[in-house]
RNA sequence: GCCCGGGUAGCUCAGUUGGUCAGAGCAGGCGCCUUGUAAGCGUCAGGUCGUCGGUUCGAAUCCGACCCCGGGCUCCA
């Protein structure tokens, strides 16, 4: 009998015996990574532990360290869950059941139209602990389609997946479950459950259990809402109990964090349900947040070489069937109006304005690029269950910019408005970005190749300089036009998509848009759409959640609150916040009828910022306590005009940048030079 | 839009099989307390139990429709 030598990961190679499996390698390796080992890759494909390893393959021993053994171990679980379905609901038949991030899911039809309810699920995972003590292997098969469509005789939904697949137009989503050579793979486990499947697996279910399902939801076979809605159960699985642990711990904070719950409990926006879904209105508070980062971005752009537009909300039909936006994307739209015998609809977007605009005279190249931005409301008709508190609303305002430029200045128009894109977000604290990078369809799309291609490489060179991380999205592009998605990582780890740059080469062709050439000669401009924050009311409630309400110094609408020990302190608290208030900073007081530890709570609760509280020894002295959120404990005999500088430098690094008249950086300025 | 789950006081929630079940805590008003760093005491007020209709001697509770909210599907800033 012959050995086989394969090759580690760490460049090593080990010789087995003829036949041997990943498992024993694991075992040759060590015990503990024996019992770790959950697959293999050979050659970078997974592969059970039980099967049989190529001589001369890479192999690599796959745990739950890895992202791909955690993948692993959520499908395995998938599996199981299907299994404890299959045998609680006589009956019932399993669609498909992928891992997903964090977790698994797997869609079901139950006989007879039933739907899972909040309480099965505790059932269900009952039957899954059963099945998971009594640690069944996870047995791999293959079979022809004739054969397989016997097997799976009663599960409608695998049949039309073996169908499809062994009828050798497999498509990416069924690639999953089985492979495109006319046989398909299946596991076996327990008494007789059956699972259309590639894998690979973990060797069995006792391989499993930090688990717990998590909710149920319909969903549309093949997410078609043509097709019939399944129920869904959603799981999360890990390696370990404390990994489990800190997920669901990871769950809990995200929730505490949920804009809509601050909004409320702070009193910044609401949604009163005469005005519809998605519809909300901004209280004081949130108002003057939303002021200071309107007014920042507006400071930005003023700054930054753009001229500022305005246009109205709503414009008759022709402006959108010269855009297309009637033709694409009408579904979108509010419905429209009809009076003095025209047809007005509410606008959801802003370029058709803004081209009108760049139409309004005669361009020259001089004039390039052109910069129009808008702090423009839009309206879309979003469907009722996709609304989301500020992240998904019906109503919205886009920090908006159409740059029309010539070819030649495509390039550094880019890289510029990449550098000014980050500088804009990192002022808000994100400082963690990964951006996505999608290129021209494969089917139709407009325009020349060498457009296409100058502008690819423009918006690749701009991700390049500005040292950003990015995935490149293969004809993931509009038709129109290559694009840069900008994602933020929030204080939690939770992607954000805020900030879009967007080529535009249809909507010049549209509008017939012309500039002249220093030839003389009449050009088509290129069209650069691009909004930062995306939507001001989307970047409020990430902030919101970002900071979890905690917002800076420079945000924060109310920056200090000032607490007298007592009544005989009231003059003087009026007195500091007095100073404070011309200093442009956001303070009241909170009188003395209530003890100091219930409104120092008050305070906290309410995240201000600096909570002074001023006594006897403050008053005589000109000094305050303060108790500044974050620190160890509260700092007394603190000379007033020292914190009135300490706060002001937080209000000025905050902001990053000085800022317009009205922005708390230029008070502090002017407050400093008086 | 579709599937599931929810709407009880400003907020968070109790209300077993339909019959003093319209309640609690916080928040709010008033009074007392005069406080040195995360909840002092007392007291008062508040709700057409999402809306409309139905079943019943009787409905927060059962049924239907609708509205709104939440989680998904889909979509997307």
């Amino acid at each position: 009998m012959s050995d086989l030598t394969i090759s580690l990961p760490d460049g090593s190679s080990r010789t087995l015996p003829e036949g041997a499996t990943g498992a024993d390698l694991a075992a040759d390796i060590g015990p503990g990574l024996a019992k770790a080992a959950l697959i293999v890759t050979v050659d970078g494909e997974g592969r059970d532990l039980d099967r049989a390893l190529d001589a001369g393959a890479a192999v690599s021993i796959v745990t739950a360290d890895s992202d791909e053994g955690l993948h692993t171990l959520r499908h395995s679980t998938a599996h199981v869950l299907a299994q404890a379905v299959l045998d609680l609901w006589p009956g019932a038949t399993h669609a498909i059941g992928p891992p997903i991030e964090h977790g698994f899911y797997y869609d079901f039809e139950l006989p007879d139209g039933g739907v899972f309810s909040a309480d099965d699920l505790e059932a269900i995972e009952a039957r899954m602990r059963e099945i998971i003590a009594s640690d069944q292997a996870f047995e791999r098969h293959e079979a022809g389609a004739a054969e397989a469509l016997e097997l799976f005789a009663d599960h409608c939904y695998k049949r039309e997946i073996i169908e499809k697949v062994t009828a050798g137009d497999a498509d990416a989503e069924m690639a999953g479950e089985a492979g495109a050579d006319g046989t398909v793979t299946y596991y076996r486990n327990g008494d007789g459950f059956v699972d259309l499947c590639t894998g690979p697996h973990v060797p069995s279910t006792g391989r499993l259990g930090h688990f717990a399902l998590q909710k149920v939801a319909g969903a549309y076979w093949r997410g078609d809402e043509k097709q019939p809605m399944l129920q869904r159960i959603y799981g999360t699985a890990w390696g370990d109990k404390k990994a489990l642990k800190a997920h669901l711990h990871r769950l809990a904070e995200a929730e505490k964090r949920d804009h809509r719950r601050l909004a409320a409990e702070m009193d910044l926006v609401s949604w009163p349900d005469a005005l519809g879904p998605g519809l909300a209105v901004w209280h004081p508070k949130g108002a003057l947040v939303r002021k200071l980062i309107e007014d920042y971005s507006r400071h930005r752009h003023e700054t930054g070489g753009y001229d500022f537009v305005y246009s109205p909300h709503i414009a008759k039909s022709v402006l959108w069937e010269t855009s297309g936006h009637l033709d694409f994307y009408a579904d979108g739209m509010y419905p429209p109006m009809e009076l003095d015998g025209a047809t007005y609809y509410p606008k959801p977007m802003n370029c058709p304005f803004h081209v009108s605009i760049f139409q309004s005279g005669q361009r020259s190249y001089r004039d390039l690029p052109r910069r129009l931005f808008e702090l423009g409301a839009v309206y879309r008709y979003e469907l009722s269950g996709a609304v989301h508190g500020l992240l998904r609303s019906r109503g919205f305002t886009q920090d908006d910019s159409h740059i029309f430029c010539t070819p030649d200045q495509v390039p550094d128009e880019l890289a510029s408005l990449l550098e000014f894109t980050l500088s804009v977000l990192r002022a808000f604290g994100f400082d963690d970005f990964q951006a996505k990078l999608s290129t021209r369809p494969t089917e139709k799309s407009v325009g020349e190749d060498a457009l296409w291609d100058l502008a690819t490489d423009g918006l690749r060179s701009a991700l390049e300089s500005a040292g950003l991380d990015y995935v490149v999205d293969e004809g993931g592009g509009a038709f129109y036009g290559p694009k840069i998605d900008v994602d933020v990582t929030d204080a939690i780890g939770r992607p954000w998509q805020l900030s879009t740059i967007q080529l535009d080469f249809n909507l010049p062709e549209r509008f017939e848009l012309e500039y002249v050439g220093a030839d003389g000669g009449r050009h088509r401009p290129v069209m650069i759409h691009r909004a930062l924050m995306g939507s001001i009311e989307r970047f409020f409630g990430v902030l919101l959640e970002h900071y979890a309400g905690a917002f800076p110094v420079w945000l924060a609408p109310e920056q200090v609150r000032v607490l007298p020990v007592a009544d005989e302190h009231q003059a003087y608290a009026e007195s500091v916040r007095d100073a404070l208030v011309a200093d442009g900073r956001r303070a009241t007081v909170d009188p003395a009828d209530e003890p100091l530890g219930k409104r120092v709570r008050a305070a906290k609760v309410a995240k201000v910022p600096h909570v002074l509280v001023v006594g006897d020894d403050d008053a005589a002295n000109g000094t305050v306590g303060d108790n500044a959120r974050g620190a160890d404990g509260p700092e007394r005999d603190l000379p007033l005009d020292d914190f009135l500088g300490r706060l002001a430098a937080a209000v000025e690094s905050g902001a990053l940048v000085a800022g317009p008249a009205g922005h708390p950086a230029e008070k502090l300025a002017e407050g400093r030079a008086s």
